[in-house]
DNA sequence: TAGCCGGTTGCAAACGTTTTCAAGAACGTT
DNA sequence: AACGTTCTTGAAAACGTTTGCAACCGGCTA
């Protein structure tokens, strides 16, 4: 026995109430020149008149096309995750696409069950920007899927994917060196989670200013990259630097508050920087000097490389990375430099 | 001819390796149980060996469920708003739904258009946090789609839908009362979006303290939600009150900004207090005190309802009102009041 | 007039599932 | 031995589209 027919408008009304074969509803949405005039408007019509539209499941399972793409990032209550997502949309919605964003709260099992479950959405392609530092299933999965993807931000490095990210190690050098030349002696880096690419990224460019100016007085401490671990890591601080870089800016937000509570003043005795120029810090007091990154511009960036893998061309900027600009404002103080006067005096005649 | 098959694994091919008709395979995916150890364990074998994933596309389209709920936000970037999503996608998720998020910029054109991409997209129910005051197309697309929607925060009152949000009236009228109670005389409200259900909802609890305590030194000037918009408004101002209230957080934030520019000190000179508490409000030097809205809570309990409506279960609550808590910091200061010491005397006497 | 061609149209298959129905097997009861 | 019951299983229909193919209709050429 037939079983009832759902009674929602579909295309059949449509075509019924036109006088006309579905095929030829289905030609008017589709390719409205192909079909007569007259026709044509008696299908329209009966479309306008039902209220119909087409249903996009129906139409994904014929074509295999969802024109769904899907986003994994660690955290959907991080602003400037969803900068980067909005960048990513802002591109693709003019081609057509729809959006699922996914976060994992930092969590790398729940990035692969998040990726399992899009696939089997049938998503065309996916956005991802990573938890962590490594995820062998993820790997596994993204193998045999046959699906689109870009790394964004964050990537895995045993997995070859198309990759936008950030020059952050040339971010963090180059902000370290400013610290150097206005005179700061002894340093202290606080790092985010440790095993992310980022993490590692900038780390590297702070330990590059190191070498280069043979600075020996710094410590670099690990932690997580929120305004509570930048607190929380300062306060344990045997002995306070000249600079504090922070991993990014809510850590040295965080580690601002710390100093504050301890008694030491930002930025007469110490100077603090961070890393991505969140929306708040030009607001902050005192307002942060940080190393701004083009978030947007990363997103839309990376929305861009997937549309290319998705319309089948060969991408052939496997990587693209992004420059940084440092942006000073005033939580960093030109220190004097009594004890040296004599060593620059002679790098200045050499 | 036959059109090429994809060859993609499908249930077809799992029934093939497994020796097996694709109903079986289908019966061990959705209610093992009911077929035999043996036939269930080879059909597992094979789902395994081919990493078969069930077409969710197909699988909706056979059902007439497709376990999405759509959000529409008027701003994907603003993490207050994420945060209500972050609630409801907590408790749905448990309940096996995916989800689409999309932000209408705060335009309301772009919010129904989404409305019809989402209902194209047979999504199951929408949660929907308006965009504006009014938005009469958006009502007329809602009334014939007979998808289960609940507004979040904000609603449109000429929709008769179920409604979660927060009290935003006993919540300006309560801060507003401590800062008359602390004994400030005189006061500037600035609002955010005039035609928006909580814009016009806070400024009923000022008007309300107002009156209440009879004081008419006051004055209402109209913004946007945003920082800029609260320190453009109070660089205006020709009279400094002795306190502002922000129709939000980033409001009086500006207003801060603002007044510090100005020269004048908060909360020395001038009381500030703002609405939703932030993440950063803590953290904002001086510490804002503000109205603190328990914004997951409210996203947890749309999530909730919209379930409700998805199980077929009648809402009996169609409205649901959650309050909140003043938080004290210190942009509050007591003044005195040298020119009312009689009234509060009499005051204390009768 | 026969043949051909381009433009419109409809029929029916296919996309990958779920689910109804009926058939068969195994078993116990009379 | 006949029958009923319960449990497993497979065949086939259906969900709402898109699209290859064939049919038809005019008009043109030879």
């Amino acid at each position: 026995m037939a079983r009832q027919r759902n009674n929602s408008i579909n295309i059949r009304s449509v075509a019924q109430l036109a006088g006309v074969s579905i095929a030829t509803v289905s030609r008017v949405i589709n390719s409205p020149e192909s079909v007569s005039e007259e026709l044509r408007e008696r299908v329209k019509e009966a479309i306008e008149k039902l209220g119909y539209r087409p249903n996009q499941i129906a139409r994904s399972l014929r074509t295999g096309s969802t024109k769904i793409v899907g986003f994994i990032i660690p955290d959907i209550t991080n602003p400037a995750f969803l900068l980067m997502v909005k960048g990513a949309e802002d591109y693709l919605k003019r081609k057509g696409y729809m959006f699922m964003v996914c976060g994992t709260d930092h969590n790398i099992e729940e990035e692969t069950k998040l990726l399992k479950t899009l696939l089997s959405q049938s998503v065309e392609g996916i956005i991802v920007t990573c938890s962590g530092g490594r995820n062998s299933s993820f790997a596994k999965v993204v193998q045999n899927s046959g699906v689109k993807m870009v790394f964004m931000d964050r990537r895995y490095e045993d997995i070859d994917l198309p990759y936008v990210g950030v020059d952050n190690t040339a971010g963090v050098e180059k902000i370290t060196d400013f610290l150097v030349k206005t005179g700061h002696k002894s340093f202290v880096y606080l790092s985010g989670e440790r095993n992310t690419s980022s993490a590692k990224e900038r780390l590297r460019g702070f330990m590059k200013s190191m070498k280069k100016h043979g600075v020996e007085d710094y410590q670099v401490l690990y932690g997580r990259f929120t305004f509570e671990s930048g607190y929380e890591l300062t306060k344990k601080l045997k002995k306070i630097p000249d600079a504090v870089v922070g991993g990014n800016d809510l850590v040295a937000l965080g580690a601002i508050e710390a100093l504050n509570e301890m008694g030491y003043h930002v930025p007469d005795d110490v100077s603090v920087v961070g890393f991505d120029d969140m929306f708040y810090s030009k607001y902050s007091k005192p307002a942060l000097t940080t190393v701004r990154q083009p978030i947007y511009e990363m997103g839309y960036t990376a929305g861009k490389v997937l549309w290319q893998l998705l319309s089948g061309k060969n991408v052939k900027k496997r990587v693209t990375i992004l420059q940084t600009d440092i942006v000073v404002r005033e939580t960093v103080k030109e220190r004097e430099t009594p004890d040296r006067g004599f060593t620059e005096k002679v790098e200045v005649v050499s």
